[in-house]
DNA sequence: TTAAAGTTGATAATGATTACTGTTTTTATT
DNA sequence: AATAAAAACAGTAATCATTATCAACTTTAA
């Protein structure tokens, strides 16, 4: 891996992403930055997503009306999408732990990583009762 | 719900989405039923596939290097998506049954779906041992 | 300080998906 | 069968998320 160096708006977007549960998409983390970063750029956000993304920083949680959402927390837990508002929510599932990688053994595929999605209605989306 | 009208392609489209164990992108889809249907166009796949989503027909599996994966096996299975080559395969898994409605009763998220989604390296690659 | 390496903004390019439009096919009714 | 309304289609253009390009700017190590 290549050798980086240091860069304020690169510590900016991991901040951001890490300081929100709302599991953001990139344009997301870019219009938040925005303001207080006046030359920040799209793409800026984008290459370093992706940097954080091959470091391990960061993970995939799931795309969203085809927007890739993303989590700085990469600790074992499981995802509910809102099929309506398209929300992504943390759920604590004792069903994951660290220990995937026993489940197929023996069916010679290697896991590295595993994820449990629930899709459904979140409960402010339930409330609103909006048919 | 719209009524619907016969055609032969949305027969074929759906046919070779059922009759796969690839976990089809709709390019995949266009693409081999194009020798025999000259005529087929790539917008008609995403349109018709686009209408067995909403049918319930047919889910969605996960997405890989921006293409939507596809499986017109709705009985409930997990999914191992290769980190290389990038093929997904069915799981035959015990933790997935139809009663996963309950596993959130009381925290107000209503569930309709869960997914299990296995990352990792299949046996092909991992036998290729491409660095 | 300086030069190599890394980072960036702005913009263009890519590629999957969706929208549009005039034509063709299906269906329901004579 | 003839026909008119509804649905489906091909072909193409448009959209939109993401990636690539490149000249200018920063950081680093010496």
């Amino acid at each position: 891996m290549a050798k980086h160096n240091f860069s304020s708006k690169r510590n900016a977007i991991y901040d951001m992403v890490c300081s929100t549960d709302t599991h953001p998409s990139a344009r997301w983390v870019y219009e938040k930055l925005k303001p207080d970063i006046p030359d920040l750029s799209l793409g800026t956000v984008y290459r370093n997503i992706a940097l954080f993304k091959n470091e391990g920083k960061i993970r995939v949680v799931c795309n969203v009306n085809g927007e890739e959402r993303i989590d700085g927390d990469i600790t074992p837990h499981s995802h509910f999408i809102c099929n309506k508002c398209g929300n992504v929510y943390d759920i604590c599932d004792k069903q994951i732990t660290s220990d995937f990688s026993s489940e197929l053994s023996g069916t010679g595929y290697i896991v590295e990583s595993k994820f449990i999605l629930y899709y459904g209605i979140c409960p402010e989306c339930s409330e609103k009762k909006i048919h």
